[in-house]
DNA sequence: TTGTACGCGTTATCAC
DNA sequence: GTGATAACGCGTACAA
């Protein structure tokens, strides 16, 4: 834990010198230089990035934070790698958290953010108008969104098109046959759901088909809740023969459901689910699913937000990358 | 982003007065303190946390690292998950990284914990003797690790029984009746393979036979090489009847061999993993597993590195968790 | 080319 | 009770 000061008395020069060698200002003559150098590695010097971040301005803490609702979630870790990987790439670090979705705990982390004086985020908005996000960015801190977007004030977005996502999957359903397709969504809330159900809806409309309420159910992404609303679906009198859920957690707790009652996929009833899952090839069956780029979707997210940082003026971009429909054994 | 200087200077204080009421220090005026505290709000004031770690001796950033080899992996994201609903109940931030058992990415991430000040680290070290993090502890910074210990330093500690896992898990397919039971581990020079492959050993022993060289594969932890692994092992002219997989991603793995070849599950060859899956449920079929409670390890980590906090001098304590065999379907 | 000195926002130790 | 003021470690404008 050696200081400028420290490094500086042992090489016999004032600290304006070291600082000086250490930031490759070339305005040093090659002995002293030298010396420098040999103090620095003798003491084993390292720069207190605090001290750094409270001296400078801003956009060089080399730190930037992200936000997510659940690491848990294979879609958001995905998306935590392509930021991080991204973060690497540059040398930045990467103060990572979750949410819960829990306005609690996502307060608590945004304060953090700001108190540490990060140099951005990343995050997907869990609510559309949260004040303290929308305040934040008004103040000027680097903010790109990711999956779903701000209402009152416009950043950087990487998202991908869910409505072509759900009418593609829901298409595919249309064209094995199926009539009687139920949709299983999140929180109805979400600018992600909303567009789901669209394409549900539209895919439907494309085949002279109305949407049914009593097949459309909302839960809350968990695996949980996708088994007790597939349970449902399939315990209603006329059950549904497809069903299309609108995440990777919902789906395996769908699948779950599925096997408690005996039905055969996709014989008895198919399956279409939203995200694709690391371990897709070992469930029974491999799911068919409309997959997210997420590691892309985490890499431009940071890539943007580190031209946010050297250019904070740059007019926000919108980024929308395609899902693709990956057809497995489950319809 | 104001500052206490402009909360001072609009309540017509010092900033001294203002930094008292912020820390409780009781010897102001009820007046000035409410004066103060209306400053505050009117400022929507937040203190700098960089300011104040540069200013603090240590162990007040309430900011923790955690060094994780990758968060895609469930055993670690519920590792995770723990440390931070602990350090987030202690209103503690988490430095979040992946290593991926790159040594250069583990070496760039220390340095950042180091340079940030974080107020200690909780990480499975992943290499015994890595000097980079025994010069650390070394030097001071509270540490606990999990999973694996570090040989040259002590720490406290948060581990998983692995030999007793082992021996269970193998039991428990010999008690089935099964003899050709191969082994699977992960890269085998770590501690945690050591312990789980003397397990092995032990209860194949315990049974009056001895281990074949044949049998026994090392992989890298990863799904492809389970797969992999598995495939040798079934295409073998007498190939085994069980598989015991040494953790999750390469049970998945082995699992899709199976399925690959077209053996059945238990009926042709049986099947136990390390660690246990979160879409344990919906595979094919449902996996027996050695199931370690990573969420409690995370958890009981990051309350060590607490207590480590503040008391530095303590003298470092391991806790060693059971795991539990949780028979399914594969066996 | 090199050194001195200030300020970043805090906390804590003095005086008053 | 309250107010100056000295650190904390660093970058940099300015002086030498």
């Amino acid at each position: 834990m050696a200081t400028l000061q420290e490094v500086a008395h042992r090489a016999r020069v004032s600290i304006a010198t070291v600082s000086r060698v250490l930031n490759k200002s070339d305005k040093v003559v090659p002995e002293t230089r030298a010396a420098v150098e040999q103090a620095l590695r003798d003491l084993g010097y390292r720069p207190s990035r605090v001290a750094r971040r409270l001296r400078m301005n801003s956009g060089r803490a080399h730190l930037v934070g992200l936000i997510i609702p659940d690491i848990q979630n294979p879609f958001y870790a995905e998306i935590a790698r392509g930021v991080e990987d991204a973060a690497y790439a540059s040398d930045y670090a990467l103060l990572l958290c979750n949410s819960d979705e829990n306005p609690e705990k996502e307060r608590f982390y945004l304060d953090v953010m700001r108190d540490e004086s990060v140099d951005g985020l990343v995050l997907p908005p869990f609510d559309d108008t949260d004040p303290a996000v929308v305040e934040l960015v008004r103040a000027g801190m680097p903010v790109v969104c990711v999956d779903r977007s701000l209402a009152q004030v416009k950043t950087d977005l990487v998202e991908v098109d869910n409505y072509r996502g759900a009418f593609e999957a829901v298409t595919h359903l249309l064209e094995k046959g199926h009539r009687g397709i139920a949709l299983i969504e999140g929180r109805s809330e979400v600018s992600t759901s909303r567009e789901r159900r669209r394409g549900y809806v539209d895919a439907l409309a494309a085949y002279q088909l109305a949407p049914r309420k009593e097949l459309m159910r909302s839960g809350d992404f968990k695996q949980e809740s996708g088994r007790v609303l597939a349970g449902e679906l399939l315990d209603l009198r006329k059950p549904p023969t497809a069903l299309f859920v609108c995440n990777n957690l919902m789906t395996v707790g769908a699948l779950a459901a599925l096997h408690q009652r005996g039905r055969r996929v996709p014989a008895d009833v198919a399956l279409v689910g939203f995200d694709d899952l690391p371990w897709a090839e070992a469930l029974d069956p491999p799911p068919t699913v409309v997959r997210q780029p997420a590691y892309e979707v985490g890499r431009q997210a940071m890539e943007l937000l580190l031209k946010r940082i050297t250019a904070p003026d740059r007019t926000p971009v919108t980024v929308r990358l395609l899902p693709e429909l990956i057809v497995r054994r489950s319809s």
